[in-house]
DNA sequence: CTGAAAGCGCTTACAG
DNA sequence: CTGAAAGCGCTTACAG
């Protein structure tokens, strides 16, 4: 069944059921009616391939989930991703837009994302992933079609040299929910303040850093190295990490983790050694997935809206699709400070 | 750039560059290297439409994510849709496909599936989801394209009028895992056993509810309706349930929960109640999500392989789709008891 | 308002 | 071993 056979049955051209197709505005009611009614019996849906080789949208937007530096091939390990790609192909829907998703797990796959470009399967991507992005986003950035990115330093478009006329950037405010974070902490009354880092290979990682030290030194709070534990976001880095903290039997008072799975880690391993949360340490996570709230006792920690990030990079990628307008939109977030049973005033503690 | 002109600058013809891209045998290997290398040069990839509607394969696997319960469109917040995906996306993608995912949140949106496949954008689908599946699947099934279905009754589809043909279905082995969880509950002494049923519209649901009903009453077990509670598979629907069998200060010894959602619902009402954990009842979940093995005391649960579930099917899809042979096939998954810290002896207990 | 025809970029018998 | 040509199923100027 082809548009041929469908003009037949309604005794009409093949470019009159085209045109009834598109909507075209030229077409009498009765005529349309008369191809619609064919349309419908037959069940006929035009063959896409068709209709994009004779110029069409493909109507798909590619959806790239980086994870190069996981072992495991198990993103949705991550709580934070499955709720990306639920995000983009829930938004994609709702406006008509299909949705190519693809793992890339090492810096060779970043040709995955050229080649559904080149072989005109999307036209239009977004990379979400936890890796500093790959020299070959700069190619990507010049192939003209629109790009979104989710978590990205803006500072790097110009450093890597790509093209931002066709980048959205969305990130979420992490220095500013750090600040929040640490703050709160210092109200508090806590001095000691250690950290667990994510991966300074991703602009959240580094921001959420970078806002530790500042927060602290700017309150004359000294920063003390065997203080800052490197977990690069992992929970076995973190185990590890949090040991080595507790063996050297000098515990800060509050520990500000980067995301939620280090500060679970971390309290798992002071519970092993005994040492209680929050009477003997306060801690505070990063990102609010949904076991944050139902650990004893509840994390505290900053909630990312990431379902909302993701929702809204696709409105916008969507628009520049259809818009036209070449030219770089920058957008960040806001984190909130969600306060649960994991910090206390330090005075009540055991210190 | 397309075929014509790597052609001209290969100094060869469409048919030959066509050949090359194709892997035919008969080119010489040095007339497939002057190609390869203008291919190479101006980074060529052919069109995929142009090539689809030559009637090459889409190589599209269309993924559709049922979740016609949920109010919400939030997916990725039931943890056992996220690893689907991911399972999907990995397999497919690691044998040459694509993957267009969908969810499906209506009775209506079943059409997008039949839409998928009559605008050959896709040539085999696989649906996940918790809903009884529509009777559109009757129609989805007879349109000739592989279908691979996980958690699916076999016995509907003759009763819904299948073309069994294309289907592949892929489940766990529920009633099996509930008949050891139950089995395990009646060894540690237990004979007053209440249930957390799922949804009765899924395989899995009345699976579980069957075996719940067949174990106990094989070992001479009474069932009571009071300790029947109807959790649907969702927290919400279970917090009440469980809140007035607290209410009715009759407890059962122990509670076989139908997923561990709805178990740790279960837990946090106890635990606001001051029923201890396993001293006051035992309770064992199905599932194993990520957060049964964190919470306190850690959930004793049935492991569903999901990924591997999924990964599976995804390659029997792959497989049906290249071999062209048209049959039914069916597979279960063995579930796996995963004993921890929230099922004791009932002697042990308070009762 | 509508049809004939060109064209999108490939693949693949067909003929040599 | 290789090229000319038909054909896949649409859309869209073009002409009327």
């Amino acid at each position: 069944m082809n548009s041929e056979d469908i003009a037949r049955l309604a005794g009409v051209s093949r470019s009159t059921v085209s045109r009834v197709i598109n909507n075209y505005a030229n077409v009498p009611e009765a005529t349309r009616a008369k191809v619609l009614a064919v349309i419908e019996k037959y069940n006929y849906e035009p063959n896409t391939s068709a209709r994009i080789l004779a110029g069409k949208s493909n109507n798909t937007i590619g959806l790239f989930v980086i994870s190069v530096s996981e072992k495991e091939r198990r993103i949705y390990q991550n709580a934070y991703y499955s709720s990306f790609i639920n995000a983009v192909v829930d938004v994609a829907n709702d406006n008509g837009y299909y949705v190519l998703v693809h793992t890339i797990y090492s810096e060779k796959d970043y040709s995955k994302v050229k080649q559904s470009f080149l072989q005109k399967r999307i036209c239009a991507g977004i990379l979400v992933g936890n890796e500093k992005l790959s020299s070959a986003l700069k190619e990507i950035s010049r192939m003209g079609y629109p790009i979104g990115i989710v978590d990205y330093d803006p500072e790097d478009i110009e450093k890597y040299d790509l093209d931002d006329s066709n980048l959205i950037v969305v990130n979420s405010k992490d220095y500013e929910g750090t600040t929040d974070a640490l703050n709160y902490l210092i109200g508090l009354g806590h001095r000691e303040i250690g950290i667990i880092t994510g991966r300074m290979e991703t602009y959240s990682g580094r921001q959420r850093y970078e806002a530790y030290i500042n927060v602290l030194e700017s309150n004359g709070i000294e920063i003390k190295p065997e203080f800052v534990l490197k977990g690069e976001f992992h929970k076995k880095k973190t185990y590890d990490e949090v040991r080595n903290l507790v063996d050297s039997k000098k515990l800060p008072t509050a520990l500000f983790a980067c995301n939620d799975d280090m500060a679970l880690a971390a309290m798992e391993v002071f519970s092993e050694n005994g040492i209680r949360i929050p009477e003997d340490i306060s801690i505070i996570g990063f990102d609010d997935i949904p076991l944050a709230a139902h650990i004893k006792p509840a994390l505290s920690t900053v909630k990312v809206p990431g379902y909302e990030m993701v929702g809204h990079i696709t409105e916008l990628v969507i628009s520049k699709i259809e818009s036209k307008v070449r030219k770089f939109h920058y957008e960040s977030i806001p984190d909130q400070l969600i306060i649960r049973d994991t910090c206390t005033n330090v005075r009540d503690g055991a210190f």
